[in-house]
DNA sequence: TCTGGGGTCCTAGGACCC
DNA sequence: TCTGGGGTCCTAGGACCC
C-alpha cells in the first residue's frame, strides 16, 4: 500500500533569545548584540536616565555566546564560541544577560498560540516544535501563515517555518529563508536545494562525523547520497552509515511525538577558575553540596523521583569523567543524593585541577506513582522460573 | 583568551539470571 | 573437566542537539 504523503512542520523562532531581549530594549534594534556570558552586566541606569549597555569588550570569564543578532552574526560572532573570542571580533557590540524566565515565558506563548490552530506539536526546546499537518487539508501553506501570524501576534516576534515530507527535510527546510520564512519542500526539490547544502545542515551529523566525512571527499548532501555503501560501512559501521544514506537521500520515517518524559535531571556548574582538589577542597566541597541542593528542589518542584545518581568532573584538560550509582529506593532527597554522589567522587582519582562538577538524578518516576507503590509488572503474572 | 548548561540516544562490556 | 544462548541491568564514555 502506499503510505501517503505527510506534511510536517519545522517551527523555529528567530534568534530567539537576542529577539526577546530586543522586545525589552528596542533601542538596540539593527545593532549587533550578543546574548550570554551569565546574568551579571545588566545595563545600568545612569542618572539622566538613560541606559549604559556592556560592550562584549568588557567581558572577562569562561563564558559562550547563548545567541546572537544577525548584526552580530554578520561579522563572525555565533552561539556556542567563547565570549572571549568573539569579543575579538566584535568588541563594540552590546552584552546583554540571559534572562531564561523571560525566553520561558515567551516560549509558552508562541507554543500555545500554534496549539490553537494546529495541536499535533513536538517540543523540541525552547525555541523550536515540529508540527504535523499531515490532516490539515488542503491549504497547508495559508495554515503555516497564520501560524506565523499568530506566533508574532502572541510574542511580537518572528519565526521560520520549513514544511516537508518528513522531519528530517522540515528541519533543513526552515533554515532556508531565515528569518521570518516559509519554505515549501517536495521530494522533487530534494536534487535541487537540498543536495548543494553541506553535509553539516543535516541534524545528526555534527563536528566529528563531518570531519571523518571530508576526509572521505564528502562535503555537499550530494556526495554522501552518492557515496559508494561499502566505503561508509568501513568508516562509520553499519546503523550509522545505513542512516547516513537515508538522509542524504532525504528519507526519514520518524512520527512527530507529541507527549514524553524527562529521562534525567542535572546540575552543572563550570568554575571561574580551575580548582585544586585539596587545595581548594572547602570551596569545591561547598559547590558539590550546592549542586545537590538545587538539584533536589527541581526534582521536588516538577514532582519527579530518580533511582540512579551520577556526577561528572571536567579537568583543567577538558577531559571528562563520569560515575553513576544506582540505589535500592528512588529519592528526591538532598541528604540521600549528596551521599550517593559522594560515593561516586571517591571513585575518582583527583590528581589534577578540576573545571567543572555536574550532579545527576536518572531512571526517574513520578513521585504520585511511585508514592501508590510499585505496579505489578506484566513480567510477573507470567513468571514460572 | 579556547570551549556553558541542560538534555537525548547509542555502544559496549560485564554481572547476573534462567 | 567444558559447554550454550537469551535477556536485562548497570556502568562509562561519546556524539549530538538546543
Amino acid at each position: 500500500m502506499l503510505s501517503p504523503v505527510r506534511r510536517i512542520a519545522h517551527l523555529d523562532m528567530d534568534a530567539f533569545y537576542a529577539s526577546v531581549e530586543l522586545l525589552r530594549y528596542p533601542e538596540l534594534r539593527g545593532q549587533p548584540v550578543v546574548v550570554g556570558g551569565g546574568s551579571k552586566h545588566q545595563p545600568e541606569v545612569q542618572p539622566d536616565g538613560s541606559l549604559r549597555y556592556f560592550r562584549l569588550r568588557d567581558y572577562v570569564g569562561r563564558g559562550v555566546v547563548t545567541t546572537s543578532t544577525y548584526e552580530a552574526r554578520a561579522l563572525g560572532v555565533f552561539s556556542g564560541m567563547g565570549m572571549m573570542k568573539a569579543a575579538k571580533l566584535s568588541p563594540d557590540a552590546i552584552l546583554l544577560p540571559t534572562d531564561f524566565d523571560a525566553y520561558r515565558r515567551h516560549s509558552r506563548l508562541f507554543k500555545n498560540a500554534v496549539a490553537e490552530l494546529a495541536p499535533l506539536i513536538e517540543d523540541r526546546g525552547i525555541d523550536e516544535i515540529y508540527i504535523d499537518l499531515s490532516d490539515a487539508g488542503d491549504d497547508v501553506p495559508e495554515l503555516a501563515q497564520r501560524i506565523k501570524d499568530a506566533v508574532n501576534a502572541a510574542t511580537g516576534l518572528t519565526c521560520s517555518i520549513g514544511i516537508a515530507p518528513n522531519k528530517l527535510l522540515a528541519k533543513i527546510c526552515s533554515e532556508l529563508d531565515k528569518p521570518d520564512g516559509l519554505t515549501l519542500l517536495t521530494r522533487e526539490d530534494i536534487a535541487t536545494r537540498i543536495w548543494p547544502l553541506s553535509v553539516k545542515k543535516i541534524n545528526g551529523i555534527g563536528p566529528k562525523a563531518v570531519e571523518k566525512l571530508a576526509l572521505l571527499g564528502l562535503h555537499s548532501i550530494a556526495d554522501l547520497a552518492k557515496a559508494d555503501p561499502a566505503l561508509l560501512q568501513e568508516n562509520f559501521g553499519r546503523t550509522y552509515s545505513e542512516w547516513l544514506l537515508r538522509a542524504a537521500n532525504g528519507e526519514d520515517n520518524r512520527p512527530v511525538v507529541t507527549s514524553s518524559e524527562p529521562k534525567s535531571i542535572s546540575r552543572e556548574s563550570t568554575f571561574e577558575r580551575d580548582l585544586h582538589a585539596k587545595l581548594d577542597r572547602n570551596e569545591l566541597t561547598a559547590i558539590f553540596t550546592n549542586l545537590c541542593t538545587r538539584l533536589s528542589g527541581d526534582l521536588q518542584r516538577k514532582g519527579y523521583l530518580g533511582t540512579t545518581v551520577g556526577i561528572k568532573l571536567r579537568f583543567a584538560d577538558f577531559r571528562t569523567v563520569t560515575r553513576d550509582l544506582t540505589l535500592t529506593d528512588a529519592t528526591d532527597d538532598a541528604a540521600v543524593i549528596r551521599r550517593a554522589a559522594g560515593e561516586c567522587l571517591r571513585r575518582i582519582t583527583l590528581d589534577r585541577r578540576l573545571r567543572l562538577l555536574g550532579v545527576r538524578v536518572s531512571a526517574l518516576s513520578k513521585k504520585e506513582e511511585a508514592a501508590a507503590g510499585p505496579a505489578l509488572m506484566q513480567g510477573d503474572l507470567f513468571r514460572n522460573d
